[in-house]
RNA sequence: CGGGACGUAGCGCAGCCUGGUUAGCGCACUUGACUGGGGGUCAAGGGGUCGGAGGUUCAAAUCCUCUCGUCCCGACCA
């Protein structure tokens, strides 16, 4: 391709608007440009970009018996209120209405149609299991879109599904699934962990994420160098505490006075104890009523995991409307003691003895509280947020280590949600009629190639791993002008292109400043430099984007060397 | 949805507080000349409903009201 007819509108400075560096970097190199509030239109090398990311997923998934689809972005209304996901899944789904005014939304996702068809057009299980997948837009009317297309509202995702007999065949596909992330991912060039996650709104029994690390996510990851266990934080185990033994004399239960100490910090402060002594009281409230969580003062209550443990549909943080119903509720002095609510406990609460906790009076704390004694407890269990340090659940030694990461593929066991709810069955062997068992696993093609920039920039620019790299070398001629220069560019160039490497030749008629620039933003992994004092001695300079190295070869013979420079990028 | 900020040429910004000829600057763009190994120099140009509507005023980019858009923090979320 010469650089003259290809639309690559760089820019010098960055964008008002852009936050992240892969924003930034995206819009400086004319790979995207925004139309609307996370909505963007990508430009050609943003699109060739995109290509490499989609090609190497469509290799690995077909790798492991994929069958790509291409779907529908609008659909009817009806389809959603089977699954029961129309009211359910709020104002992210955009609605809009045909001329007839019938209800359609854009699809943000898409088991309802792939459910569709499926349960229409396979009957037996000998047509079991099948495993669909799609590249396409989707659009989800994000609360707050941002970082440029890592978190648009309309992106690109990859989105497969599987259907299944049982519950074991999906989770061989499953586990098929995982490696096939890890090879895309691995082939994209990315430092990246596959962690255990929650299943949200998608629903299902578990799941997993793939997570690029980088400073810029939107996630923490917690996990354990020492045995590899790794988790969205949101999930991640926390160790059960060592029994302890009970206190031979232990204090009996005191009522004192915490006038305006309604923080653990100022009742830590006040009693003169640690906060890790004092037991905080979290309301919530669900389709029931209701909750308390307990979790120790130095700890922070996991709301996920306080849902997953109470198996409710919904689960929010008590306001203070539901709180005024109930009687003996004083917002900072709540206690677990005599309380008549659900009351679940962190473990770490059965360490601790003669601890503190709201007395459920107005600047009043109980003092010398004993688990056993005092608390009547629904259920025990891991309900907090682990803390970086904290002891690895998994093994002997190891520490939980928490970074940032960007989630750019998750992976579902969906069990029969859909299926049951849109009548998705087969018959079996013995002519019984079953739900089918389904799968479905996402990937952000446009977040997976901003996550790249993200691990892979310096300050000129983008550093694009090999197979991700819009091309992969680029000749810049100090002058293409010159006749001597220009035969030499245009013989490497074809040269290279009947070899099939991707070459970009800088016909511009722009100074080599500009040049040099522009080739550094756009992340070319190898630029050849091609003037007119090195090619008096018969020779060009070839220099690496990753390193800024450069070195003088002979011509012609750099030709013949450059795919193996190429392999060692 | 709560809090904060911004909107002036393609991009980045100044001017607004304290209203007053023709609204500026850098980059980009056009033409010409010189130049030619990391965004060169000189000269001459083109490009603006100052986001929109209404109001105050002799006079509004500037003050007031409303509105639209965009970004940031939070809540939310695959």
């Amino acid at each position: 391709m010469h650089y003259s007819k290809l639309f690559i509108p760089t820019l010098k400075e960055s964008p008002a608007d852009a936050e992240v560096i892969s924003h930034k970097l995206m819009v400086r190199a004319g790979m995207i440009r925004q139309l609307a509030s996370g909505i963007y239109s990508i430009l050609p090398l943003g699109l060739r970009v995109l290509r490499k990311v989609e090609q190497i997923i469509r290799e690995e998934i077909d790798q492991i018996g994929g069958q790509e689809v291409f779907l529908p972005s609008i659909q009817p209304a009806e389809l959603w209120e089977e699954s029961k996901r129309w009211d359910f899944y709020g104002k992210e789904l955009l609605r809009i209405k045909d001329r007839h005014n019938r209800e359609f939304c854009y699809g943000p996702t898409h088991e309802e149609v792939i459910t569709d068809i499926v349960r229409k057009e396979i009957k037996s299980y000998k047509k079991l299991p099948i495993l669909l997948y799609q590249i396409q837009t989707k659009f989800r009317d994000e609360v707050r879109p941002r970082f440029g297309i890592m978190r648009g509202r309309e992106f690109m995702m990859k989105d497969a599904y599987s259907f299944h007999t049982d519950e074991t065949d999906t989770q061989n596909t499953y586990h098929q699934m995982a490696q096939a992330y890890t090879n895309i991912f691995k082939r994209c060039g990315l430092e990246f962990k596959q962690v255990q996650a929650d299943s949200g709104t998608i629903g299902g029994s578990f799941s997993h994420e793939f997570a690029v690390l980088a400073d810029s996510g939107e996630d923490e990851i917690g996990f354990c160098e020492a045995c590899g266990y790794a988790s969205n934080l949101e999930l991640a185990e926390s160790k059960p505490p060592s029994p302890t033994a009970p206190l031979s004399s232990p204090q009996s239960l005191k009522e004192v006075e915490t006038p305006g100490k309604k923080s653990v910090q100022e009742v830590a402060e006040f009693l003169n104890l640690p906060a890790r002594q004092i037991v905080k009281t979290i309301l919530f409230e669900n389709e029931n009523g209701l909750v308390a969580g307990l979790v120790r003062g130095d700890h922070e209550i996991n709301p996920i995991k306080m849902k997953n443990l109470i198996g409710c549909e919904w689960l929010q943080p008590a306001g203070e409307e539901a709180m005024s119903k109930h009687p003996g509720l004083h917002c900072g002095y709540v206690g677990p003691v005599g309380l008549d609510l659900p009351v679940y406990a962190d473990h770490e609460i059965t360490a601790l003895h003669d601890f503190v906790t709201g007395a459920n009076k107005p600047s009043m704390h109980f003092t010398g509280v004993q688990v056993e004694r005092d608390l009547k407890i629904e259920k025990v269990w891991d309900i907090r947020t682990v803390h970086a340090n904290d002891p690895c659940p998994r093994c002997e030694n190891g520490k939980y280590q928490i970074k940032r990461g960007i989630e750019v593929g998750h992976i579902f066991i969906l069990g029969t949600k859909y299926s049951s709810a849109m009548k998705a069955v087969f018959l079996d062997q013995q002519g019984k009629e079953n739900a089918m068992v389904m799968g479905c696993y996402g990937i952000g093609v446009g977040r997976t190639a901003a996550a790249a920039i993200e691990q892979n920039h310096d300050e000129k620019g983008i550093v694009w791993p090999r197979n991700l790299a819009p091309f992969q070398v680029i000749i810049i001629p100090v002058n293409y002008s010159n006749s001597d220069l220009k035969n030499v560019c245009d013989n490497i160039y074809d040269k290279l292109l009947e070899m099939g490497i991707e070459t970009l030749l800088d016909d511009r008629a722009d100074r080599l400043g500009g040049k040099l620039k522009d080739a550094d933003l756009i992340g070319i992994p190898l630029q050849i430099i091609i003037g007119p004092k090195n090619l008096a001695a018969g020779q060009v300079e070839i220099k690496v984007r990753k390193t800024n190295e450069s070195e003088l070869r002979q011509y012609p013979q750099v030709i013949e060397d450059i795919p193996s420079i190429l392999k060692d990028l």
